[in-house]
DNA sequence: AAAATTATGTTAATCGATTAAGCCCTCGTC
DNA sequence: GACGAGGGCTTAATCGATTAACATAATTTT
């Protein structure tokens, strides 16, 4: 009853001409008169042959019209998170128009040669935790498009971090100010915690340091003073892990002026728990943010944040990658000012 | 210098010994002496050879390890959503423990053909809108898995829709009240609008069915009443089209006592439209949602929901899925109550 | 010590296509 | 009417593995 699924050659024989007649017939009309095309393929339907075996093609072809979306974090927090979200958003949107499949890969760089070999090209949206996993993907000769970090070699997509944060810092920090950093992912740690002097994380070209540099360029110009023990690392942009920090650096003595977040889920965190405790924004604590979520731009008081257009970053990965563009693309960010003066 | 990328056969001629030993080697360690596979593996790994080529065993083994979740609606709003989300993180942890990888199709049934034959089974996340997708599936001898609704001859996991619709209903309906009721794809059309006595969805065995047979129920019951143009068709659970809808409602004369709502993202849009008209909840309006996601666990004044564990359908699912379970899961649910006296 | 097992490899068919190369026939042209 | 060009289709090599069946050597059994 249920017979064996069906493969080129059945039908072949059974149309009694060759397989490559009926592979052209699928995959180039020019071969063949239109005719028997036409024959071929309302044999196909009627027999129920839906077309060449999709694995099979893969080997032959070498490609897939599979994309792989390579994360950073795990796939849990990624879709979780607004602004990683809306990238995915404009990468699917995308990538549908063409006909390509989105793979979500979250691994390390022991398993991604599962997936190596069969996929048509790596999106990578942050810097892989794992060094070794750029390198695995850079040796394959297939592109890569690096989001919101640099892989040298490949084409990436950025905003200007440094000068971002520069000009968000800027908007906050007052003259004689003491200011705190709420950091993203500034150091090899699991759990929230104090930078001190803690070696920062190797890769210094990571969108978090550069946000670093641009603050403390702030900082300074202003004639203000971040010190050392005020800078806190949080591994994730996630509110619980943000929610500590916002606790630790509004419970410390003195109590900052200014406080840059290195994300708006940290500014958010931040701002209700400053506002649980009765303080004033922005007379007693400024709060800045980063990326502008949709959240962050509705708060009371209003954040000031930088907004980065998401998903737009997510369809300029898809097509830069599609159409195997060589050039890194720096993309444009928007300030939005809320109350700090 | 960029030589071409090594086959089983380059590693097995350079070792002097045959391809079915280098194969044995990575796959079935019992075939040959153990020495010889760390020298295999170990010269594997100093020329650069990552085991074979996955595209080829993914036709000569049949099958991928990839995992295909094909969503009912685009991939762009199943991320945006909360509950999808939560869903989508349950599928991927289950996923990854297991070392399998996701797909993320939102297509249709034509396109569905180019990955049925590489993928290792599907979780079908809502009735598909086209239901020869679902044939399609289930025509192929893969294991497919059935999440918010029922496909005939698969397992599925559902909550009790009707007796969770009813129950919740129950709690705000009073005798004599007007009742409206905001569906969620009730009917076959793309935007917001009232039902009147426009044929339902052909698929009588929809969640958001068993969900208006559930009201119906409690309305009945209660010795209520709701009107055949107080139902609207809503095709997304999304926030403009819920709106539009919220709005219509609420200048409806006579304004609605109850409102029932197919959605917490329905039901959040309501309540902030009703607020905003000054309407005292609940002395004048008691609306009721569903789902339980997280930004309805904390409205002010507290909603009145049914709380589906989201996550743990996905971990269901994929578990299902992947030890090739037959029986159908019934989730449970939890009522949450808000003010509705 | 012969026979029976077991351990360790090898050979060759196979998974289901794609595609370069070749064959045959029909046309058009001079 | 001979020659060249194309159209239309077939043959057969190939993509890069897996694995049943077989061969040979090493070990055990009796």
């Amino acid at each position: 009853m249920t017979k064996t699924k069906l493969t080129l050659r059945d039908v072949a024989t059974k149309l009694g001409v060759s397989t490559a007649t009926i592979s052209n017939a699928f995959n180039r009309p020019d071969q063949l008169s239109a005719a028997k095309r036409e024959e071929i393929l309302a044999a196909c339907k009627t027999i129920g042959y839906h077309g060449p075996n999709r694995a099979a093609q893969i080997l032959r072809k070498g490609h897939s019209n599979i994309i792989a979306l390579v994360l950073a974090d795990s796939i849990q927090y990624v879709v979780s998170d607004p602004l990683a979200s809306k990238f995915i958003q404009g990468v699917s949107g995308e990538l549908q128009k063409h006909n390509k499949h989105l793979l979500l890969y979250a691994g390390d760089s022991e398993t991604i040669m599962d997936i190596v070999d069969f996929v048509d090209g790596f999106i990578c949206y942050g810097a892989p935790r794992n060094a070794a996993l750029a390198q695995e993907m850079a040796q394959q000769s297939k592109p890569v498009v690096a989001v919101d970090f640099d892989l040298q070699g490949f084409p990436s997509i950025n905003i200007d971090n440094e000068e971002a944060a520069y000009q968000v810092a800027r908007q906050a920090v007052n003259a004689d100010d003491h200011v705190a950093i709420l950091g993203l992912r500034l150091i090899d740690s699991p759990s929230t915690c104090r930078v001190y002097d803690t070696p920062l994380f190797e890769c210094d070209r990571s969108i978090s340091h550069r946000r670093l540099e641009g603050y403390r360029r702030a900082v300074s110009e202003a004639g203000a003073s971040v010190s050392s023990d005020w800078i806190w690392h949080i591994p994730e942009s996630d509110s619980t892990y943000a929610r500590q920090a916002a606790r630790e650096v509004l419970n410390s003595h003195p109590r900052p002026d200014t406080v840059l977040c290195m994300s708006d889920i940290i500014a958010l965190e931040l701002l209700q728990c400053a506002l649980a405790m009765d303080i004033k924004i922005p007379q007693e604590l400024r709060i800045t943010g980063f990326d502008g979520i949709d959240e962050a731009l509705r708060t009371r008081p209003p954040l000031t944040t930088v907004c980065q257009a998401s998903m737009e970053k997510g369809q300029l990965a898809a097509q830069s990658l599609l159409n195997r563009e060589q050039n890194a693309i720096k993309m444009p960010f928007e300030l939005k000012l809320g109350e700090t003066s």
